[in-house]
DNA sequence: GCGACAG
DNA sequence: ATCTTGTCGC
């Protein structure tokens, strides 16, 4: 069951967050999972959408979506409750099994170091980390311009994740360790990913067909 | 009490 | 998350 309270969604992640592995790097990776969710404002109707690329050539190989009612609000710090139960069912729909997922938002740079990369990375029990567009805590110096630079992302004392410049001149994201596999891993696997672009491919593209999937009902 | 605050 | 026009720069 999932839980549909501010309460009951901290006191989960409390439960949770030990199991989460945070070393490693995943081997024998074939497939990318991407995932990503779309919706109109001021709606709860969500449209989720997971894409799967060969992590070789970078092409889809896979798509899969669900739409339906989001049970929980936005509340900075429990966007796994609003997201994660559609995001799972599209996951279902899947006929291959990815050996690497990437999420849009937080894994370990969390206030509770369990944002959405490592809650369900924990529950499809799969190598993943979380790709951010902005800050949700932690402080960092500003990376370099050039495509490759990074920051370590620091928070009470204790290195949560990174600020990777994707693109050179634009705008840094956040990588953090979702499950099954370190920092390091996480940030080698951000720019493998990276084609171009300031959003890695696979949630990139899974955030184009959520959306497209949205705008054509 | 005030400001911060993934998507 | 989405809305929304132009504008700046490679």
């Amino acid at each position: 069951m999932w839980p549909r309270t501010y309460r009951t969604g901290v006191r989960r992640q409390l439960e949770l967050r030990d199991r989460v592995l945070l070393r490693g790097s995943p081997r024998r990776v074939r497939l990318v999972a991407g995932a990503d969710i779309s919706y109109d404002r001021g709606s709860d109707v969500f449209f989720a959408a997971v894409v799967v690329l060969d992590a070789r050539s970078l092409e889809t190989v896979e798509e899969a979506s669900a739409t339906g009612r989001s049970p929980f609000p936005y509340i900075p710090g429990l966007l796994s409750f609003r997201e994660g139960p559609l995001l799972l069912r599209a996951f279902r729909r899947l006929r291959q099994r990815p050996d690497l997922c990437v999420f849009d938002g937080h894994g370990l740079a969390h206030p509770r170091r369990f944002g959405i990369a490592c809650h369900l990375g924990l529950l499809l029990d799969l190598p993943s980390f979380g790709c951010g567009k902005s800050r949700l805590v932690g402080t960092h110096e500003a990376p370099r311009a050039r495509v490759g630079s990074c920051t370590p992302l620091y928070h009470e004392r204790r290195r949560l994740g990174t600020v990777l410049r994707t693109r050179t001149g634009v705008k840094p994201v956040f990588i953090s360790p979702g499950h099954r596999m370190s920092h390091e891993a996480s940030v080698r696997w951000a720019l493998r990913l990276c084609a171009g672009y300031r959003i890695p491919e696979p949630t990139r593209r899974a955030h184009i067909l959520a959306n497209a999937h949205r705008t054509r009902r």
